[in-house]
DNA sequence: ACCCATTATTTGCCTAGGCAGTTATCCTCC
DNA sequence: GGAGGATAACTGCCTAGGCAAATAATGGGT
């Protein structure tokens, strides 16, 4: 049943490895697509989620990207530097900060997804449509596997 | 031609998400499987590169790793005060540091192999053996279409 | 009304990677 | 054999994420 021998592990281009450059290469594409508006690969994805409202506190925000709440706090510091967006206390939830894209970031935000469907294509542009629908496919199949795929939010 | 649509970009579970996620569950298991040993994920590629004599100097380890030349100054001192390193210069090219495995890194080194396939095996235990071949050729297919394959090492 | 578990945010401390610039060494070409 | 380009390693400075602890606020059960 195991797919990979306990005894003979094949070092180079191993299974974790590919995924590991992958990763990568997602990240150096995505950069360079970016690099014009000056945002970060990690930065591009909060005003992403935020643009299409699919989060508007920093507690969201670590749910629909798997991350960590300190992590995130810093992110968040370093994009209101940018004067990309604010932070306002929920007046309903004190315990909330509400996220508010500034007029800049909302700018950004509108360009965004148009710079993350040029990325994509150009990471698989050798690929074949039914290729790309597979990869998605596997890709999904081990994530609920394991559970680790993000619920998606139940209003908006 | 291309696979996604600039005007209506899918933020929830979009490709590029997959791939991150997919890279952070890769990690999580490695991760766990190797908390026993003290050892990072991270870590853990120096120490089974060297083991299986695949890098002996920093600048093999950045190659084969497409990992950036000042991060790897930094990760060899980790484990060199980890004690599980030593750096020696090297007397042919004294540019170079010829990097040694103390008897506790060679130790760890011989069971980082094991840890390997079975954190892979849990990753692609949902799968079929087609679909971990499938998954490993469109993986390699966009890695060389990019580029982005480190050359396997000449000697050894 | 009060205790208590849960949630939200922040902070400190750690690992980790990228980029630019520095120094030392090697190697090639003239 | 000396100049100049390439390579190896390192350093400083930056972004970025994980873990743990602190603080504040919420909400449910009694």
């Amino acid at each position: 049943m195991p797919h990979f021998d306990r005894n003979n592990y094949p070092v180079e281009q191993s299974l974790g490895h590919l995924i590991a450059l992958i990763n990568q290469l997602k990240d150096r594409i995505l950069e360079r697509h970016l690099s014009d508006h000056e945002l970060t690969a990690a930065q591009f994805k909060v005003v992403l989620l935020m643009n299409r409202r699919f989060a508007s506190t920093p507690a969201e925000l670590c749910r629909a990207l798997s991350l960590d709440s300190g992590a995130m706090t810093r992110m968040l510091d370093r994009l209101e530097t940018k004067g990309l967006l604010r932070r306002e206390r929920s007046s309903t939830d004190r315990r909330q900060v509400q996220l508010v894209l500034t007029d800049r970031g909302q700018a950004l935000g509108e360009r965004v997804p148009e710079i993350a469907a040029d990325s994509m294509n150009e990471l698989t542009e050798c690929l074949s449509a039914a290729e790309v629908s597979e990869f998605q496919r596997i890709l999904t199949k081990m994530l609920s596997a394991a559970d680790a795929l993000p619920q998606p939010r139940g209003d908006a």
